[in-house]
DNA sequence: AATGTAGTTATGTAGTACATAATAAAATTG
DNA sequence: CAATTTTATTATGTACTACATAACTACATT
């Protein structure tokens, strides 16, 4: 088979061009770029193409722009882009089941940060949460009881890259936890596992945390 | 303090109405997306506008678009906006603390699903990497094998999504493997590793990854 | 029927014009 | 002269027009 040999639009060898530039080293967070037409006229491109791929980048948070101070360099927010494709719809079941096990991965993996900022537990509000839990009705706030429980747990992490990752992620994995079968019981209560991350070893809590997601995990084997 | 009250740039509101629109349920992936003109005069804006949201779009990968076809919809590939901006020079030394905690606690959730994908492990190859890592001479040389190694644990996973992210990840954070005091010795060499993953419990592989990682964490307290 | 040709269409690129807001410079005022 | 107001300047933001390009359609030719 012949490779399709249709050259890429010049937006994307702008943007790759920009982002080279930017990660060259010149620059650094609050440099302030060069002006749109100074680019466009460097590239021999037009301001439109410049402007397109400069949205782009605002987009990621790579650069900010203001009305005559033009544009610099910031720290770009992680993950805008996820972000703003994350919805369902949009991903195949594949997808959807990768994302599970990531998310399961990361639930597993948690633990080690937990047991380092052990004084960040707020093991008041997962008390709080386990009982409203159990005292729930309805499908609806069982997920939603369910889905504070474990944000309280990554809060304890101290890592906002982290907790924004699991924020966006959560949404976009809870449309299929409607149709799963959220009357079977959990098999180890969030009661038990905030008793054993407030006494037990790590290797317990992984364990507990293990068999709490039980259900969760078995369930990726339909997919 | 005041807010600021700078109303959004037209191309962040007509991205937004895109993104709400195409998640609607209304489109479905290989649907075709009105004309560009069309969403022009809809929104009323000008069809600059519309061309810089749709570019943003489809850098995301949520559409694709053909000269005359017009723009379909599709699935977005996950991390292609955080690809773009994964320097390291990019980010603040906290964030990049936090990218290497984020990396931690995947490696240290991988066990769950190695042991589910047993069969897949290449065990071969990760023997072959523990090797020419003992005999590696120069700090690259050992940054290549232990990167490659890594890697092959992850490629068992069977997780094109989770294989994905980390491959954009690694690159970001081993910038500062160089100033890692790598001459140290491993607690736990890559050898030792392979042999328990070949014939030990979940928990011993567990117990043997943290090992392994252990001076890579420690220096997180420096950051 | 297979190939070739011309026309149509939606995206891709270029260019101009002007609005807007933030800044700097100049002018005014007490 | 200091403080404030006014005016100019500048780079981004938005709009509009024009044409190039490639892919598709339909018709024409052999």
């Amino acid at each position: 088979m012949l490779k399709s040999l249709d050259q890429k639009p010049l937006v994307d060898i702008v943007e790759e061009k920009l982002c080279e530039y930017l990660s060259s080293g010149k620059y650094y967070t609050g440099d302030q770029l060069p002006k749109e037409q100074e680019i466009a006229e460097q590239l021999k491109v037009s301001r439109n193409i410049v402007r397109e791929a400069l949205s782009r980048l605002r987009m990621l948070g790579l650069i900010e722009s203001r009305k005559k101070k033009g544009m610099v360099l910031s720290e770009p927010q992680l993950f805008n882009g996820f972000e703003r494709i994350a919805h369902a719809r949009f991903f195949s079941d594949k997808k959807i089941k990768e994302l599970l096990e990531f998310r399961y991965v990361l639930e597993m993996g948690l633990p080690e940060l937990l047991y380092r900022n052990q004084e960040n537990i707020d093991f008041e509000r997962l008390e709080d949460l386990a009982g409203q839990y159990e005292k729930a009705t309805t499908s609806k706030e069982r997920i939603q009881f369910d889905r504070e429980f474990h944000a309280t747990l990554y809060k304890a992490t101290n890592n906002e890259t982290i907790i924004r990752f699991v924020t966006i992620l959560t949404p976009v994995l809870e449309f299929q936890a409607k149709t799963e079968n959220s009357e079977s019981a959990i098999p180890l209560s969030h009661a038990e596992l905030v008793k054993i991350l407030k006494s037990g070893t790590k290797n317990q809590f992984r364990n507990a945390m293990e068999k709490h997601l039980k259900n969760k995990i078995e369930q990726l084997k339909d997919f």
